[in-house]
RNA sequence: CGGGGCGUAGCGCAGCUUGGUAGCGCGUUUGGUUCGGGACCAAAAGGUCGGAGGUUCAAAUCCUCUCGCCCCGACCA
């Protein structure tokens, strides 16, 4: 973007070290671990105080002040309004959306004296609706789009890395309330607005993400897209195809056409049973068995617990079996889709009771458990040499074959299909492009945008009267980003060894000062001018005027990260000059003459706002 | 929630097995010498050893309970 856009006002600020709070470390707590947590730790810039619940200071809240005005102004242009809703949310909110159940302990709750309940947002679905609902009249006033940016707080059973979980974060959040999908005002418009949002959001800060498809979660809705911070110590998997371009979540990535086995092919031996005792997991069977995984077969349970469209009739299965290969795991999205019903992975004793033998099951079990569909993955539905359980505690089988050992079934589609039902991996073909093959990826999930649909207008009775005077649910779409998640993602993909490397965006100040003689009152003026001159011209300056040895202070401003450091030194001094340098650079800097500094600066910035917005 | 581990000075750690008046490094303060990539000398401040209970003449150390925190997994708009 324009350089214009990077600082925080149109005067910059000054601060001196001096006066601040910046307490480098030079070790982190033992309990660090990843480089955001570690740097931001060691740098000064965040302190625990609880699990998942930090400080911010005076760095870290300049960061987050730059994040959220970058935030803010894409947001704005993207034809929201900002507004604050509270975070205390009284339970009665969610009698209609049963969200307080479906969030279980995640909620944190609170009890006023007079023994209500409240719980601290999560998320704002709910009162957001409840806002709309009962301030909007009319189809004329949509569509509508409102955003906030505060503190969320989420009991996360485990914070880890620092900022990347926290049980307190703040987000932004913006829900968007349309009549139709389609069309003008409609979510499709918005929400491709919004996508372009975020694409210019995370540019700006310089970030290197990947925009992936997403499964839509518990929150429900259509389409969902995750914002994804390339890292390779991020969370999450993702899988790219490197020809379409195509980039999903691995929950939802889809696989190319891959060969199916045709249930013809011979066995490859006998009915073999294997005593198995008390082992674990596919693996440590095969190792046992001395079978590879990729020869065995899994076999997983779930439960019918509703019809996708409509509702159950004694028709329906009640489980539905899954079988994948060893190597693969069952992807539970992808058995809904298959099988045109809603599961969960089945209740032990439930299953057990019904007649499978957990842990060893196998396919034959859609001919002697009523009320079974079997489901199969291609790769698994091959000929040739298959183990599988042998649907008797502690046994295996070898020498499985799909046509002699499950029979006439296999060709009846109400109780057998074939479909992809497993999560996609490194080497799979790409669904966008013949001949493709996905690479894996990680990333660091900052951003997420979703199709909401009616679900929390339907749920809370947010409805309006169209042109045509019919009632109609308004279709809504919501739109997070972690803020303080991203500026640690930032962090955790831009470091060196020596401490953190701020892009220009959101460097809590573009210049640092480095006074050699902090007490020469030659240096105190040229520093003082320097810095009025640079923040005349909107550059935000934190002077090091502390008095310590050069070595402390030039290892303390390559730990806190600050783009462009400029040396106040006898040398340069004497020389009319001062010295620049880029905190990527590996060299020593180069002079710059005093009457030139600040356009060196300016050029820089510039410099570097053009690069981050092209990456 | 399952598994593993840790709570001793602001930070990093030792001491615990075999109970005996709490120690090291960094940081901090003071004085001095230094001064372009985490200086040196000297002095000093700083700890109810996470908490409660118990055993004992005596507990950081042994026992019981409890709280907190970290890591792996499960989970996760």
């Amino acid at each position: 973007m324009t350089a214009n856009t990077i600082a925080t006002g149109p005067t910059g600020s000054v601060q001196r070290w001096s006066r601040t709070l910046i307490p480098t470390a030079r070790e982190a707590p033992a309990e660090a671990e990843s480089p955001s947590h570690v740097l931001l730790l060691r740098a000064g810039y965040i302190r625990k105080l609880g699990a998942g619940i930090y400080d911010y200071l005076p760095l870290a809240w300049r960061v987050l002040r730059k994040l959220s005005e970058i935030v803010r102004q894409e947001m704005d242009r993207a034809g929201a309004s900002e507004l604050c809703l509270p975070v205390l949310l009284p339970t009665e909110l969610y009698a209609g959306t049963k969200r307080d159940v479906d969030y279980g302990d995640l909620l944190f709750k609170v009890t006023d004296r007079k023994g209500s309940v409240a719980a601290l947002g999560p998320t704002h679905e709910e009162p957001v609706t409840e806002l709309v609902r009962g301030s909007i009249n009319s189809y004329k006033q949509l569509p509508l789009n409102l955003y906030q940016i505060q503190t969320k707080f989420r009991d996360e059973a485990r914070p880890r890395s620092g900022l990347l979980r926290c049980r307190e974060f703040i987000m932004k959040d913006a829900y968007s309330f349309h009549l139709a999908l389609e069309g003008p005002g409609g979510l499709n418009e918005t929400y491709d607005r919004m996508y372009q949002a975020y694409v210019n959001v995370f540019s700006r800060c310089g970030l290197d993400f990947t925009v992936v498809e997403a499964e839509s979660g518990p929150i429900g809705g259509s389409a969902s897209h995750e914002f994804m911070v390339n890292c390779a110590s991020g969370e999450d998997t993702i899988l790219k195809c490197p020809v379409s371009g195509y980039a999903a979540n691995v929950e939802k990535c889809e696989i190319g056409a891959r060969t199916a086995g045709t249930f013809t092919e011979p066995p490859t031996g006998e009915w073999t049973e294997v005593h198995t005792p008390g082992l674990p997991g596919i693996h440590e069977v095969g190792k046992f068995m001395k079978v590879k995984p990729d020869r065995m077969l899994k076999t997983i349970v779930f439960q019918v617990t509703g019809k996708v469209g409509g509702a159950l009739s004694p028709d329906d299965p009640t489980w539905i079996l899954a079988t994948v290969r060893g190597d693969h795991d069952v992807n539970e999205g992808k058995v809904k889709a298959a099988s045109g019903y809603t599961v969960a992975l089945a209740n032990e004793v439930a299953a057990r009771a019904a007649g499978f033998a957990i842990g060893y099951v196998s396919p034959r079990c859609v001919n002697t458990v009523p009320g079974t569909m079997l489901l199969i993955d291609p790769d698994a539905s091959h000929g040739g040499f298959w183990a599988t359980g042998a649907d008797k505690p502690d046994h295996h089988a070898k020498h499985f074959n799909w046509r002699r050992d499950v029979g006439a079934k296999l060709d009846q589609p109400r109780y057998v299909k074939l479909a992809d039902l497993r999560n996609a991996m490194e080497g799979d073909p790409s669904p966008r492009a013949e001949g493709a093959k996905l690479v894996t990826g990680r990333g660091i999930e900052v951003g997420h945008i979703f199709k909401l649909g009616t679900k929390y207008s339907d749920a809370m009775g947010l409805s309006i009267l169209d042109d045509k005077q019919q009632k109609r649910s308004v279709i809504m779409g919501c739109y997070g980003i972690g803020v303080s998640r991203t500026m640690a993602a930032c962090v955790e993909m831009s470091h060196d060894e020596n401490g953190i490397v701020w892009p220009m965006g959101l460097a809590p100040y573009q210049v640092l000062i480095t006074m050699m003689k902090p007490d020469d009152p030659e240096q105190q003026r040229i520093t003082g001018e320097v810095a009025e001159r640079l923040a005349a011209r909107g550059v935000d300056v934190l002077i090091d005027d502390r008095d310590e040895r050069p070595g402390v202070k030039f290892k303390d401003a390559d730990l806190i990260g600050i783009p462009i450091r400029l040396t106040m030194g006898d040398k340069a001094l004497a020389a009319g000059a001062v010295e620049f340098k880029k905190r990527t650079a590996k060299d020593k800097g180069e002079l710059a003459p005093l009457a030139d500094v600040a356009d060196w600066v300016i050029e820089a910035i510039r410099d570097a706002g053009v690069a981050e917005a092209k990456r």
